[in-house]
RNA sequence: GGGGAUGUAGCUCAGAUGGGAGAGCGCCUCCCUUGCACGGAGGAGGUCAGGGGUUCGAAUCCCCUCAUCUCCA
């Protein structure tokens, strides 16, 4: 029996030997496509090309990508487990064609590979085409379809295209009858509801473009690409009913059923959590390999509910109590190995990954149950209210299939639709974020068609004297000039600006002749091979045609190589010190600081960051050549060479070394020597999300800048302690001590104090109905002085009402102690709201201690003779 | 990016309506016991996440920031 990875390499080759340059998977995360949160199909990395963006040096092109399909358009996320065929991970076998050859020859692939490679029965195949087509149709023909399996289909199914506008064109599909009966076979199966006949392979044939008004105009280089589901195919080799019992998932399917010790049964619901998680773990190793973690937003979002779902099989379905899903994926990781060596290269933190993220659920569980169970209890024996379940799910995340399980266990029916609406009403009132999409402006995109390649200069030099003014955009239209004071866009011959690209920001500058200068303010690159001078014309005027000398700031471009190359140095630094899971997150380098998001799962230690500070200090001081060179991607990745995620590169590199410590592809400018950066100092660590961490950091000037404040503050505090930076520490630790001791002493002290002038309390309180009522001032205690004292005095007279007045901090302060065994006659909030209106205050307490404060200190005294009348009268009263 | 929730002693958490910062576990000292566990007595430990505001008075009410959890795009 063939096996699936023995497919997939027939595949390669198969497209190799006629021509096909092999192009190895893009990442899970699709490279300068915010509009996709996975890559999910083989297409994706050469959409730029398709889109005549970008060019290659090869015209057609055959791999194997992994795919993602949960979240976005494509969402299989729920059908996963239920059915024979939904993944939401799946490997995409294709072949493409860059304007290189068309229909006839990739139907003649098609057909040979599948009948002659694979050997497939021809007996067995359909072949659909769209309606209109009849090229197609001829062209299965003429390879040798019989005419009845031939199908016409319409723009339902037999028409792509990548958007409302754009590239698009018909398509042909070669269809599999898996069915027992040859002779039960008939054209109503195709397409149809069922499973006996598989869509194995699509072909799309882009021919057109659509514009606005929906009209097509053929494309001038009709171009070809098509998806074949490695898992489907194996699953026709293998002659088996469901992809999950393909060698490439039923193995993990077992391993599942191994370690829950339950038999794996496909009609069971037993089985079908182990085809959940089997699915799911494939999803979860690949995802993290390729630098994605779980989190609560985006694509690292899905990658959560995926996880999470997987867990929830696991240990609720499946009965699992210890954790066990990062098991799982470390037999993906081994199993999938010798085609997708990155998964073997980061599975110690996959690993730590997943097990974090499967205990982090599990307590999520344990903390949320207790409010499922409030909530039953407080609903009394009656279903709970939909939207109480609904807030449970969105607050605090209680899955709803659990939800479900134990409202069912109770006696409950769990109505789904009810529910779902409950969800919807939370979330409609929520605002609509709106997401910017950023696309590539049009008007580049006629001018990428356009003019050539800019020629840089700036790996070399910062000045170039004569460039040539090739077009200028002002408002997104292309102008003849721009006048003084008029800001644009201009894009010339040759250029030594640097256009923001992996992290590095935009070179600034001037371009100037003998009567004009123009100030650039920014330099991006829209479109790649493009690179666009944003300017303010300062003097004179500018003319497409102008021969001008391009000159970057020289001093600001050079604080940019510092720390470019030290955020370099710092990623090696990183690796060495914290590990080999450490990848690059994201990176801005700037002429004052550099910023640099790395996945790690903890703080950074004191110890951490002095070792990192060293090591990248260490190779400053060896001044050592930055070497770069141009190579073959396949040759810098072989060398080891640290490529970083949604980057998207060309098969020509640019590799950047630090002999003996790091090598990178980078297409940023970098300094000569090492020595040039002179210093570097980590100024901040902080968290961005679970697993991400950004470190700052600054270098050469301003990292020396830095030192010096440092040291000036330094001496000045040894100045004003009068001691040694060494002892400073301790020097104010010991203060705080001592202060903290005195602080106590004085307030203990104030009390006694307080104590004292109140000594006579018990011989010139007043008898009022044979209760003793004091009212007194007192001087300078905390408020809580002021209420033990209040406590003291109450003890010490029994039953009583003692009423304490003091000036604080400008204003009065009244509290008024009531001995508990009067509570039931004389309220102290009561008193001291009637005393607090005196001094301009308000106020309350409790019926044995209240507390109140007012404006009017002067009338302190009056309102603390009131207490005795106040008292009085509510003896009375009461 | 938006919605919801949480943040109080080393840990787990209580603290209605604004008015004395608490419990259990853990830690330290002493007593009891041959020793350990238990038991008894005493003690240390807190900028109530941070900042601003309202108030005579804020852990508590309002605003902002941060961290964690959660749902959604």
């Amino acid at each position: 029996m063939i096996t699936g990875h023995e497919i997939r390499k027939s595949f390669l080759d198969y497209f190799a030997r006629h021509g096909h340059t092999i192009v190895r998977s893009s990442p899970l995360l699709p490279a300068n496509d915010p509009t996709l949160l996975f890559a999910n199909a083989g297409m994706n990395q050469f959409k730029d090309v398709f889109l005549g963006l970008e060019k290659r040096d090869y015209t057609k092109a055959a791999s194997s990508q992994k795919c993602i399909r949960a979240g976005g358009k494509h969402n299989d996320l729920e059908e996963v487990g239920k059915t024979a065929r939904h993944h939401t991970f799946f490997e995409m076998l294709g072949n493409f064609s860059f304007g290189d050859y068309f229909k006839e020859e990739a139907i003649v692939y098609a057909w040979e590979f599948l009948l002659k490679e694979l050997k497939l029965p021809l007996e067995r195949l359909w072949f659909t085409v769209y309606c209109e087509d009849d090229e197609a149709a001829e062209l299965w023909k003429k390879v040798g379809a019989p005419q009845d399996r031939i199908l016409r289909f319409d723009e339902k199914d037999n028409f792509w295209q990548m958007g409302e506008t754009g590239p698009c064109g018909p398509c042909t599909e070669i269809h599999y009858y898996t069915g027992e009966d040859l002779n039960r076979q008939g054209p109503e199966l195709v397409n149809g509801h069922g499973d006996d006949c598989i869509e194995i392979w699509n072909l799309v044939f882009m021919q057109f473009n659509r514009d606005e008004t929906r009209k097509l105009t053929p494309l001038p280089k009709p171009s070809v690409d098509t998806g074949m589901g490695l898992e489907r195919i194996t699953a026709v080799m293998q002659g088996v009913k469901s992809n999950y019992d393909t060698d490439l998932i039923l193995p993990i399917v077992q391993y599942v059923s191994e370690l829950c010790g339950r038999r794996y049964d496909y009609s069971s619901s037993d089985g079908m959590s182990m085809r959940v998680i089997a699915d799911h773990a494939r999803a979860t190793a690949f995802a993290i390999a390729d630098g994605i973690l779980p989190g609560n937003d985006g694509r690292s979002y899905v990658l959560r509910k995926i996880m999470r779902r997987a867990i929830y099989h696991g240990s609720h379905r499946l009965g699992m109590r210890d954790l066990f899903f990062h098991k799982v994926t470390d037999f993906v990781a081994h199993l999938m190995a010798v085609p997708y060596p990155e998964l073997l290269a980061s599975r110690n933190f996959c690993e730590k990954v997943v097990e974090g993220e499967e205990r982090r659920f599990r307590h999520t569980l344990e903390t949320c149950l207790p409010r499922f169970y409030d909530l039953m209890e407080r609903s009394g024996g009656q279903m709970p209210k939909y939207k109480d379940l609904a807030r449970l799910y969105d607050t605090y995340g209680l899955p709803p299939d659990l939800m479900k399980v134990m409202l069912q266990q109770q006696g409950y029916t769990f109505d789904q639709q009810c529910f779902d609406e409950a969800i919807a009403e939370l979330q409609n009132a929520q605002a609509v974020a709106y997401t910017a999409v950023t696309r590539t402006r049009e008007i580049y995109q006629k001018l990428a068609e356009r003019l050539p390649k800019t020629e840089f200069t700036g790996y070399e030099t910062t000045e170039t004297l004569a460039a040539k003014v090739l077009t200028i955009v002002s408002n997104d239209k292309e102008v003849e000039v721009l006048s003084e004071g008029q800001q644009g866009e201009v894009v010339l011959s040759k250029t030594p600006f640097y256009a923001e690209s992996g992290g590095q920001i935009g070179d600034s500058g001037v371009l100037e002749n003998a009567n004009t200068v123009v100030a650039v303010v920014d330099t991006v690159s829209p479109v790649s091979g493009l690179i666009v001078h944003k300017v303010k014309v300062k003097q004179g005027s500018l003319n497409v045609g102008d021969e001008v000398a391009a000159l970057v700031d020289s001093e600001r471009r050079r604080r940019i190589m510092l720390n470019h190359t030290a955020t370099h140095l710092l990623h090696a630094a990183l690796k060495e010190v914290l590990g080999n899971h450490v990848k690059q997150a994201g990176s801005l380098v700037a002429p004052d600081r550099l910023r640099f998001d790395f996945t790690h799962t903890a703080a950074l230690t004191q110890e951490e960051i002095t070792e990192i500070e060293r090591l990248v200090n260490e190779q400053i001081q060896r001044n050592v050549t930055v070497t770069k060179q141009e190579m073959e991607l396949e040759q810098a990745l072989s060398s080891g060479a640290v490529a970083l995620f949604g980057e998207k590169y060309s098969s020509r590199v640019r590799v950047v070394t630090v002999p003996g410590f790091s090598k990178e592809l980078c297409g940023g400018t970098h300094v000569a020597y090492t020595g040039e950066i002179g210093l570097f100092k980590l100024i901040s660590d902080s968290s961005i999300s679970a697993g991400v961490r950004r470190i700052e950091a600054v270098t050469g000037p301003v990292a020396i800048e830095r030192y010096q404040q440092a040291s000036e503050i330094l001496d000045g505090l040894a100045h004003t302690f009068k001691v040694s930076w060494s002892d400073l520490q301790t020097q104010i630790e010991k203060l705080q001590q001592q202060l903290k001791q005195a602080e106590a002493e004085v307030s203990a002290l104030k009390l006694k104090l307080a104590e004292k002038q109140l000594a006579d309390a018990a011989e010139s309180a007043l008898s009022i109905n044979g209760i003793k009522v004091l009212a007194r001032r007192v001087e300078q205690l905390e408020r809580s002085a002021m209420r033990r004292l209040a406590d003291e005095l109450s003890h010490k007279l029994g039953s009583s009402v003692v009423v304490l007045g003091m000036e604080d901090d400008g204003k009065a302060a009244l509290v008024v102690r009531v001995s508990s065994d009067l509570n039931q006659k004389i309220h102290a909030g009561k008193i001291v709201k009637q005393l607090a209106a005196i001094v301009g205050g308000g106020g309350g307490g409790r019926p044995d201690l209240a507390e109140a404060g007012g404006r009017e200190v002067a009338k302190l005294d009056d309102a603390l003779q009131a207490a005795y009348a106040t008292v009085e009268a509510m003896l009375s009263q009461g």
